[in-house]
DNA sequence: TTTACATATTGACAACTATCAATATGTTTG
DNA sequence: CAAACATATTGATAGTTGTCAATATGTAAA
């Protein structure tokens, strides 16, 4: 069997428009949250609570640093999106056989 | 600029348990609605529903054949899933200078 | 020790979503 | 045509989620 909770849990923390921003400018370094918060158009409230939800999902490290929180994309999570993408897709060199399978197998023709 | 929306759009189709283990269902071959209902533990409206959302975020074909649908996995949503799952993240390759880089350009320290 | 700054938490609310029962539509078979 | 089957739609409801204002916590600077 397979574990749909923890994917789901991964994929719903993508699944809004600031948090797929917020990995976006991640990927050009680390940064704090005050310089996220400029680059967002939301409060600091909703900008802590969508670093909770990414840092939760395993998506973001996180790092204290006096009062500052630098964050930054995770190796690991990084590698659960890729295989995570894989897993519930097929391979474009396998979609010759499968579209093949299924014109076969169609009960119904 | 990123157009975060259509890529929410095809993250939130993959955010529910059900609609995941669709995905993996279809990874065996077309499936009609009927044969999706008897895997799964949920009502016939309700696999209808998620039905629809797969097929409208392009991740599910659709064909269909007197009474019964044919689903069937889409080699475009596919490769769009995959597609997304790297722009979103860091090869394990650049993960290196990645970190390295962070440490660098880190404000205080 | 104040004051200013960075971040987190709480509480409230509107919008969205998954689900089901009931019903409708469309197709095949007797 | 009537009955049976496969799927879609509608309406209602409980649960979840994104957002903000207000406030709290923690840290650095004056």
């Amino acid at each position: 069997m397979m574990d749909y909770k923890a994917d789901v849990r991964l994929i719903k923390a993508l699944a809004d428009e600031n948090r797929l921003a917020i990995l976006k400018s991640l990927q050009g370094g680390e940064k704090c949250g005050c310089v996220l918060l400029e680059e967002l158009h939301i409060t600091q409230p909703t900008l802590s609570h969508h670093m909770k939800i990414l840092c939760d999902s395993g998506m973001v490290d996180s790092c204290k640093d006096g009062k500052w929180m630098h964050y930054s994309l995770s190796a690991e999570g990084c590698h659960r999106l890729r295989s995570l993408a894989d897993r519930y897709s097929i391979k474009d060199i396998d979609f010759a056989d499968y579209k093949k399978c299924n014109a076969e197998n169609r009960c119904n023709k």
